[in-house]
DNA sequence: TTCATTCATTCGTTTATGCGAATATATTAA
DNA sequence: TTAATATATTCGCATAAACGAATGAATGAA
């Protein structure tokens, strides 16, 4: 299929479209994205592989966790359209919600001691 | 679902994204993307319904045709969008081509006798 | 009224996509 | 090495979406 309709394909689901406008304010694991959206592991894993595959983020490994974040040497295409997005979509309620909600889990997780703390806590 | 994921389904389709960019340029008939495509009429007139309903077009019946346009009061969100799609994408080689192609069906349409004749023909 | 033309819609089928649950893998710590 | 944690992937299923072929509806011409 045509290049330009795969990328608008990745933006055709909600949870895709909140990932990629969380993913603007920096880098998260998958553990942040599950309580921030509260939706299943299994869930937030495959549609960041399906953004990755997409070319929309990139992933590092950081001990068990895994760091995404926006690609770094993205299809100019993709990145104007993200550009776009930024600029049109930024003060719309749904993306700021998600956004405060960002902000109050890693906020409980520099309260918490050491790295593994907050992940631990939710399997429990 | 979110409104914006959508607007984006709705362009995730190559064909559809096609409709589109050529609408940019004036109105169409079906039979006109019909013959501009080589598509059949039922996916032709099957996406145009699609368009139509996620607020893209618009359309307005003339004899036996119907003539399909850009929505003129468009959704804010849909708008930018597009502006966002001419600006970025009026330069790419599938949407020349189908733009020439489009010239192309509408100077042969000229050329024939009465506005009938050229979908008469493709029937045959 | 009858027929031809354009387009819309329905039907049955096929393919794509998303889901939760379960399992597999990678890493770290004990 | 064993266990625990975070994440990825697979499995089976359910739903959505696209397709061609056929049919239906609207219009205009004869």
């Amino acid at each position: 299929m045509e290049k330009i309709a795969l990328i608008y394909k990745a933006l055709s689901e909600e949870i895709r479209l909140r990932i990629v406008m969380l993913l603007m304010h920096g880098e998260l694991c998958v553990c942040d994205l599950m309580e921030i959206f509260g939706e299943t592991q299994s869930k937030i894993s495959r549609h960041l592989a399906y953004l990755k595959h997409s070319g929309f983020v990139q992933s590092r490994r950081v001990g068990t966790w895994m760091h995404y974040s926006l690609k770094e040497h993205m299809d100019s295409t993709i990145e104007a359209q993200i550009a776009f997005m930024r600029e049109r979509f930024s003060e719309m309620d749904i993306f700021i919600d998600d956004l405060k909600k960002m902000e109050e889990v890693k906020r409980l997780k520099l309260c918490e001691d050491s790295k593994s703390v907050v992940c631990k806590k939710k399997a429990k």
